[in-house]
DNA sequence: CGAGGTCTTGAAGACGATCAACAAACGTGG
DNA sequence: CCACGTTTGTTGATCGTCTTCAAGACCTCG
């Protein structure tokens, strides 16, 4: 719960009763261990799944086998809190590592949207963070170098991972392998090995077991024309 | 303010009153030329505008001068509802043909969500559309062939139009020249050109003029692995 | 009729995918 | 604690896709 709660203050401030109204309906913690599917595309989920603690991803697999990632949440993110108005999984949600998840059902949302106006909004708010993020990514895959675009995902990684406290001076833990990370930006497994080794010949990052490092964020951001507005990082009335 | 509706009520019932409340707070029309700016990145709109007829696209701009396309917007589209919570607009909004518009004041979209609990559902649904819009894209630009992306944007402008009465067995007008679509696409003018021969020589499409005909809709379909779920057509209770 | 915009074509080259093989790291059980 | 198998990362070579540059054709609308 913790998270949602620090994500959220980043943006507006949250009444007692807005907190209380959150933690009231939310489920006891469950864990998926990685790889594991928290929902399926096709799936009717009739609650809503927030992540703790891990990594988790939505994906859509084609008929080559192809897979990409359309988006990586972290701690505080919901994964699926679309599905509480669209009702039927266009994706599907899968955890990339050990995860901690509690859960809103959808009943419980809809209250909070009759009794809860601002609340609502804030739950809103964070669906259209995520889809400013969605268009972010379409900028970097279609009209950005391929290691702009890695540099770009590492900056952005940092800054949300930062808010909730799981990034420290440029360093935070990582566990995509490069294969997933290449499903992530559309690239060959082959080719973000390659970029990754630009940048790190560059001296702008470093990644070894699951910790990234970046060493400076300033030359990173620069090459990758990362602005922090796209995250609307703003605290203000909403 | 009609093609809104009729968008909202292809997902669930909309009561009178709901209905009025939309058209009550709805500004009088104003038009805007092609290649007119609607909004502008960095600027913090007061009122959300609502497309009533034209197409309007949402765009980035990167150093090189290259630009990424990455919504287009038709009668009934908000352009900008998520300024509504965002504030900051991330991106600019660009006015792709002669468009028709009506805005609606943040302060009334509030007065909404604090007094139709419903109809803020719905509201929330459109932006949640949209993004369910970005990721199905990130999907086409990431890990499908130029062919099955071009072909995935004329079957999803082919349905989104129909909704709105905008196309007639599989004919539909399209303002856009093929430099935007290629912004839209993520591919260079040329390519874009070359791509849509394949498709025209597959005898799949035509394109004359402003006009877009689609021959073979399944086989077009078949190509771009298009199904139409992530537009989220069911009408039920939201 | 003329001019700007749009479309089309060719050629060269960069970028990224694919295939294939090997190295390194990790984790598990003996 | 080591051996072994599996996963992950690295490298090279080749190929196809897409970009870029450049030029010419075709509109279309004043």
């Amino acid at each position: 719960m913790n998270p949602l709660i620090t994500k959220l203050e980043h943006r507006d401030r949250l009444s007692a009763e807005e907190k209380d109204a959150l933690h009231s309906v939310a489920s006891v913690p469950k864990s998926y261990s990685g790889g594991q599917d928290i929902v399926a595309e096709g799936d009717r989920p009739r609650e809503s799944t927030m992540v703790t603690s891990g990594f988790t991803a939505r994906y859509n697999t084609l008929k080559n086998g192809g897979r990409q990632i359309s988006a990586i949440h972290i701690a505080g993110d919901f994964v699926d809190l679309h599905s509480f108005l669209l009702h039927t999984m266009d994706h599907g949600v899968v955890a990339m590592s050990k995860c901690e998840v509690v859960t809103f059902p959808h009943e419980a949302l809809a209250r909070i949207t009759e009794r809860f106006p601002h609340l609502t909004r804030l739950l809103w708010l964070s669906t259209l963070i995520d889809a400013a993020i969605h268009r972010r990514w379409m900028v970097a895959m279609g009209r950005q170098s391929s290691s702009a675009q890695l540099a770009h995902l590492l900056c952005e990684l940092h800054v949300r991972l930062g808010i909730v406290g799981l990034a420290y001076n440029g360093s935070f833990e990582f566990p995509l392998n490069q294969s997933e990370l290449g499903d992530a930006l559309g690239l060959s497994l082959v080719h973000v090995n390659r970029v990754l080794q630009q940048l790190k010949r560059a001296g702008l990052v470093s990644w070894t077991g699951r910790t990234i490092e970046l060493f400076d964020i300033e030359r990173l951001r620069a090459l990758a024309e990362f602005d922090p507005l796209y995250l609307h990082l703003e605290n203000e009335p909403r």
